[in-house]
DNA sequence: TTGGGTGCAAACTCTTTGCATGCCC
DNA sequence: GGGCATGCAAAGAGTTTGCACCCAA
């Protein structure tokens, strides 16, 4: 489990590699995103984004950190995670190792990831079932996290 | 299986109420919103209840619409789902037997309810292995409807 | 040098709130 | 008659667009 990995490792440079590919230059903004994003382990809202960036080293104006999603979405390289609550939340799509979900906490706000295989599985017959050609899904579940449990 | 549906068949009279249990007035918005969402066989858009009670014979505001969608929302008579795109959709919740959730054609933007007892039954049993306390649960499939694959 | 990339500000959409009027109880 | 219910309009929040300037190629 050492070697194998680069989709999750080199997400960035494989974005960067995409973009290039797909005719995009390179620049300031769209790079600082993707770092920001590369370091992240779960879906940030763009003001999120827009925000830790400006905390940090490399200011992005909110219209650029909008149109880099956009950009990144169409490409693949970033999904879009809605959780409910009206934003939109973006994290990277590193492929298969990494696919997973989300647990929302109804009562403080965060997000949280799971992975689930038996789910997979079974949303993986289910979409050859139906009479629709799945070629995506998301999962929410919503409740209390342990924090807010007590 | 010809009784025992009073959930389903009577949610318009149960949701009126529960709202008179809760406290609530009759209004003529309210009893109209929810007229419209008892008759409908998949989740409306606030906007889309809106513009049909226009269309209708009792008009109703905007904000109105908001309102009495969030009453509902906050007894539980009405559930809020999100399928991407920024909007919020709004339908009945009708107990265990109506239980559903949804496909997006990412291609002309319709959404279809769909059940399906096995992933329930994942969902039930993914529930109790996480360190969270499970309230609901959304999914959301995107992909081609039958008509948009072709 | 050139055309895409970026940032600011304004526009837009969806949703919520303030306030005066109206209707249920 | 009293007080919640309603509608209009304005305010908010999130996102998109227009346009001038900047920078990578």
């Amino acid at each position: 489990m050492a070697h194998g990995h680069d989709e999750q490792q080199d997400w960035a440079a494989d974005a960067a590699q995409r973009l290039a590919a797909a005719g995009f230059r390179r620049g300031g903004a769209r790079t600082a995103v993707i770092a920001l994003l590369d370091a992240q382990p779960c879906a940030l809202t763009a003001a999120e984004i827009a925000l830790r960036l400006r905390d940090g080293h490399r200011s992005v104006g909110r219209a650029s950190v909008y149109r880099v999603l956009d950009e990144l979405v169409s490409l693949a390289l970033v999904t879009r995670v809605e959780v409910g609550q009206g934003v939109a939340r973006y994290e990277p799509a590193r492929g298969g190792h990494e696919h997973h979900h989300h647990m929302v906490c109804d009562t403080c706000g965060d997000v949280f990831p799971f992975a689930d295989e038996e789910l997979e599985r079974t949303i993986g017959r289910l979409a050859g079932r139906v009479a629709f050609d799945v070629a995506e899904h998301d999962i929410v579940l919503h409740g209390s996290c342990a924090g807010c449990r007590s």
